[in-house]
DNA sequence: CAGTGGTCTAGACCACCAG
DNA sequence: TGGTGGTCTAGACCACTGA
């Protein structure tokens, strides 16, 4: 199970090994695993690595753990994959829908000064438009506007982008993403939201602004959603 | 400045004296801080212990490390401080407004079904409630309403629970809090927003339900909060 | 009491980066 | 090449938990 002679580090491999058997069902939830020494005994590794690989689990959620008492497997797993950042297909899933859209327009234009100044791009680059319908069970769900710089993700086409944006910057470009900052507030819905989420004129809805960075702090995208008031609701945690 | 017979283990006081050294100015943001083996000697102390301090550092977002060159300062502050759970308060100083409020009514009561779910108690449970009307530079900026358990949180008064409940929790009752869930979602105004928000019925509000947690998982208190659209957006980070 | 996680030591070798 | 962080070892003592 654990390869010393590895060039990935044991603590990681453990790391993997533990997820394994909590996903396989060896772990069972809310009950203790074999303490630190056991793990360490058992690899013939030292316990101080058994620690590093255990405090990265317990960071990630998956572990908790007791002084005197033990480590424990953490319970609730839907609710653990909520946390981080989500596309709209990861979230519905995980609420149980079956996410699709229907793609309304895909251009590449001038930006405008506001996109420009929200992707630190200069206001004569060029950027992409996408607009979608994004459904839930077959009913629409939310209005969605993406704006990509693209410099920063060139090649993008119709059809690559009805996949996974980012799986396309990750694997084709290789470009790794590290977080998003989300403004969200209340709204009433005007015409075409109306129109278009199949409401009424005056129905509460919610905007959710959301720019995306690369690892060096590049934003890569922006994207502005009307939610349905009534079909959605934003949840989050948050650790003190 | 490193007492190794404090009952305050090392690497948390090295942890501090790290963290005052950003904030006075004797670390300078961007730039590197001494190297591991450096504050091992500095202080007589081994190098896992300061890594460990570093490590936590990293974590909680004021350090980053560079394989080769260095440990680092990050740069941005206040953004920093944003992220985390927060209170109305700590939220309305971060946006460089004045944070007051109005209590409309302080009483204890048994639970009701809904809420005694949300905060798993017994229904014959009695909880505090505690209404409020929050203001931001003067002008109301949403109506709140708190849950709290009297069996986990005793002694709460009108008084304390004006100031900070969470730090009556951490201080007065020595107990740790973990994280909050919290769900958003929009609404229109009816007659009693419309009037304590000053607004006018059938004006975007969000709704806003924050369930908070104990160390052990244990929820201690349910908010309810109705924001004012026009005043209010809610701004959060996600990390990959 | 025995076992657990929490802290700590004093070394070691490695891959990586800059000059 | 010398210094950095990344990984790892084989011990140690502590406070806490449960039986």
């Amino acid at each position: 199970m654990i390869n010393k002679n590895s060039p990935v580090p044991i603590y990681h491999q453990l790391e993997e090994y533990i997820k394994h058997q909590i996903e396989n069902g060896a772990l069972v939830e809310e009950s203790v695993i074999p303490s630190e020494r056991e793990y360490a005994e058992m690899f013939q590794i030292s316990r101080m690595t058994v620690r590093q690989a255990i405090n990265n689990l317990v960071s990630e959620g998956y572990l908790k753990r007791h002084k005197g008492r033990g480590t424990f497997v953490t319970k609730k797993k839907v609710e653990q994959e909520l946390q981080g950042m989500t596309s709209f297909t990861e979230d519905m899933l995980s609420r149980g829908m079956n996410p699709s859209s229907i793609l309304l327009s895909f251009q590449i234009t001038i930006a405008d000064k506001k996109t420009a100044l929200a992707l630190r791009i200069k206001e004569e680059d060029s950027v992409y438009i996408i607009k979608r319908i994004r459904l839930a069970d077959g009913a629409p769900m939310a209005l969605e506007t993406a704006y990509i710089p693209v410099k920063i993700v060139p090649g993008l086409t119709e059809e690559n982008s009805n996949l996974s944006l980012y799986q396309y910057i990750e694997e084709n470009l290789a470009l790794s993403i590290s977080e998003a900052t989300q403004e969200i507030e209340a709204s009433t819905a005007d015409h075409l939201d109306a129109e278009t989420l199949e409401i009424n004129i005056g129905d509460p809805i919610l905007l959710i602004e959301r720019i995306s960075y690369l690892q060096e702090g590049i934003p890569f995208e922006l994207v502005k959603s009307t939610f349905r008031a009534d079909r959605y609701r934003f949840i989050h945690t948050m650790k003190r």
